[in-house]
DNA sequence: GCTTTGCATTTTGCATTCAAATTCGGATGT
DNA sequence: ACATCCGAATTTGAATGCAAAATGCAAAGC
């Protein structure tokens, strides 16, 4: 989606968009924070009009909520939406897996052997920041080979919404442990080509990571009060 | 404080984003026409503002296109969109069967299974519209019984990006019969609650779709000039 | 005859403006 | 002291205004 021509006309609505989101995910705005319209549009130097589109457009994919009158915040997630949404980035996963299968040349294999060989010897030094890099890496490598730009696009629309978890989520050991032992059957059966396997494996890995947070979510919101 | 909502104040965005997507859907805008603002203003005794933001929010679900400068038209789908979004339906509806089985009602099944009858029944005197009615609820009700509001939504966007093809696509004798057989084996599987089966059922059953609609939209292209 | 050029009209993108709703602070009454 | 009410200030929603870009069209050039 980045298809920037040569004369890179965008409009101004949708550098927008792509800047709230950004802030989002930087945690700049954090979930639940107000969004001042006045504010960024200061800070951006532009009106209010695109700035508001912009809104509408995020709200849309639901990053934003707005209350009429009452404005825009960034969305908080609930562990109803994590119960709902990571089913559902499970079977894209799942999805983008057995299409990957179908598509990959050898060199991508290799390279995403690569990818996970360097990924799990982070993990065996207990290095988190590499190791979490590397595994979006890999994650998006194996949604490059499945070749489906839609798929691609509506995966990650669903993935930011569940940016929240950054701030809350910690992998237990036990957890990060099994996430590279997923890691490693899912490798296996890149490697095989074997694509049903892959979805499952996916799918199953996806569960997984939705325990996770799930409990971590939870627990969380124990001590946080508002 | 918060049960605020029996009085729907609901922004005006938000109904021209409705009313421009029945209208997409109705037929009255068809793929590929261009989007008057100033026409559309008149009809719905609005500004441009809120129409535009419509507009972009209803871009940024793939349902019109925005040309910078160049103004808004009906999305076309092409068949690689189809090729791209069909497996993408076949994998949200195979997760919409798997939770169904986990949480469906005797009494729900009942219901589906009366509608599934029926649908047979309009099949087998090839009344097309009741029927293709009475599959669209067989759908909807599986979705409804998996209990997840985000996938019923994503799934629904998507759908209607497929819109088009209904002034299309013509379902052949042997599709339709196709359709029918894979409905019996989802009934089948719903009634056993096998949800791996029904999950490859539906995703088989999607994946035999996008052939029907494929066929008909390459031989339509073809003889339909610009 | 066909393409190209220049200009008027239309359309688009964004800023500004205005009215309605909300929020906040303090005064009032109990 | 506490809750309630009132009004100013802020903020939001939508309409309007304005400059830039695109479109349409007629005349000029090859």
């Amino acid at each position: 989606m980045a298809g920037n021509d040569v004369i890179s006309r965008r409009s101004l609505h949708g550098e927008l968009v792509d800047l709230l989101h950004d802030m989002v995910l930087d945690g700049e705005l954090r979930p639940g924070d107000k969004i001042n319209e006045q504010a960024l549009c200061v800070r951006f130097g532009v009106s209010r009009t695109p700035l508001r589109e912009a809104l509408k457009v995020l709200a849309s994919g639901g990053l934003v909520i707005l209350a009429p009158n009452r404005g825009a915040r960034v969305a908080r997630i609930s562990p109803q939406e994590i119960d709902q949404l990571f089913p559902i980035m499970g079977a894209l996963e799942s999805l983008a897996g057995e299409l990957a299968c179908q598509n990959i040349s050898n060199a991508d294999i290799a390279r995403i052997r690569k990818l996970h060989d360097q990924m799990v010897h982070h993990y065996e030094k207990k290095e988190s920041a590499p190791y979490l890099k590397l595994n979006r890496q890999i994650h998006e490598a194996i949604f490059d080979a499945a070749n489906n730009a839609e798929l691609t696009q509506l995966y990650h629309t669903i993935m930011v919404r569940t940016h929240a978890v950054r701030f809350t989520a910690k992998k237990s050991p036990a957890r990060w442990h099994e996430a590279v032992e997923d890691h490693v059957k899912i490798m296996d059966a890149l490697e095989k080509r074997d694509g049903t396997r892959l979805g499952v494996l996916l799918k199953d890995h996806l569960r997984h990571k939705a325990s996770m947070v799930h409990e971590s979510l939870t627990e969380m919101s124990a001590e946080a009060a508002e």
